[in-house]
DNA sequence: GTCTATAGCTAGATAGAC
DNA sequence: GTCTATCTAGCTATAGAC
């Protein structure tokens, strides 16, 4: 076994970087393999299946990614509910760079009909939508009154995340996030 | 002067379709061609700088789409501000086709370095978040109170139709207009 | 496991007949 | 103004040496 010239986990933030910045279709083997420092041929060795493999991987990273420190974070009965929402909101922040950063899921999403990424969007916001209703309701909200605030939270910072970037402003996704911690904090 | 085939109005119809869910890359000369009803070399006669500049009238085409249906609609004075409001906001329905359409600016943003977009965008928004702070101002909140409503509708609406796709449900694209109207008539 | 070289194709764009 | 035919460049993907 001939050592690996470069890290698996360093291969994939490459990857993530010019998919997230061109989107799938705009994104081309050789922008990969520079963005990586391998070459084309090499990357097919680490992913058969080409170009779509190396966005699912990316899918896969960045949902492994929003697992250990947005969701756990959430979880994390070591810590007081307020600081436990907290922490997930500081993961989003680190998650988009402070709104300089796009979607990655929205990125890769538009494209022409492979579906595998819409089952996995659709999935990904799900639970998102679950773990912010889980929060909500330890933070004394009705289930109902929860959901509300998880699908509105879901919605605000995807939203954010476009105007921020349309009006490049990074403020807006920076009230954004503060508007939902008051809404779960306050009142 | 020998007839046009196909009507300007017809053609620019036929590239937003194939622009707005193929997003710029992702769209072919030839699928133009297809959804026009036009040949790839006639498509050239009409736009001589092929893609980018069918993609820079379909932006224009949408624009004035947005300009007579919906703000058009919140400046007329022949209604009551009440009435003016659910008429720009039936504009935004019907632009989405009830959330169903994504944003064809977001579809034709996706893309490597065409700053022009960019800067149409930013001034679209700006637009936009202008009108609805003055119907806000008709409607009797402070201007401060007013732009901040205006802001947080455009975050509302461009993320709610994020959502609405990803988890293939229409109801929040629609549940997030009627917030949006309670929030100007309530109260 | 990584590389050079290249196959095979489709993209955007043009030439020129009608 | 529209068409058929074609060019060239760039793409994804593969073969095979090291």
């Amino acid at each position: 076994m001939r050592p690996q010239k470069v890290l698996d986990n360093d291969i994939l933030i490459g990857l993530t970087k010019v998919f997230r910045s061109n989107g799938y279709e705009g994104t081309s083997l050789k922008e990969l393999a520079e963005a990586t420092g391998l070459k084309k041929a090499s990357l097919y060795h680490r992913f058969p299946n080409g170009k779509q493999e190396m966005a699912e991987a990316v899918f896969t990273y960045i949902n492994t990614w929003v697992q250990e420190n947005i969701f756990q974070a959430l979880q994390n009965e070591q810590h007081t509910p307020e600081v436990r929402l907290q922490n997930g909101l500081d993961g989003i922040r680190r998650l988009y760079d402070n709104g300089k950063e796009v979607c990655i899921f929205r990125a890769l999403s538009m494209q022409t009909g492979l579906e595998l990424f819409e089952q996995q969007i659709n999935s990904g916001m799900t639970q998102w939508i679950a773990e912010f209703t889980e929060i909500g309701i330890v933070l004394d909200f009705t289930p109902t009154e929860a959901a509300q605030h998880a699908l509105q939270t879901l919605i605000e910072v995807q939203g954010s995340l476009i105007v921020t970037k349309g009006m490049d402003n990074i403020s807006v996704f920076e009230n954004t996030l503060k508007n939902i911690e008051n809404r779960y904090l306050n009142t």
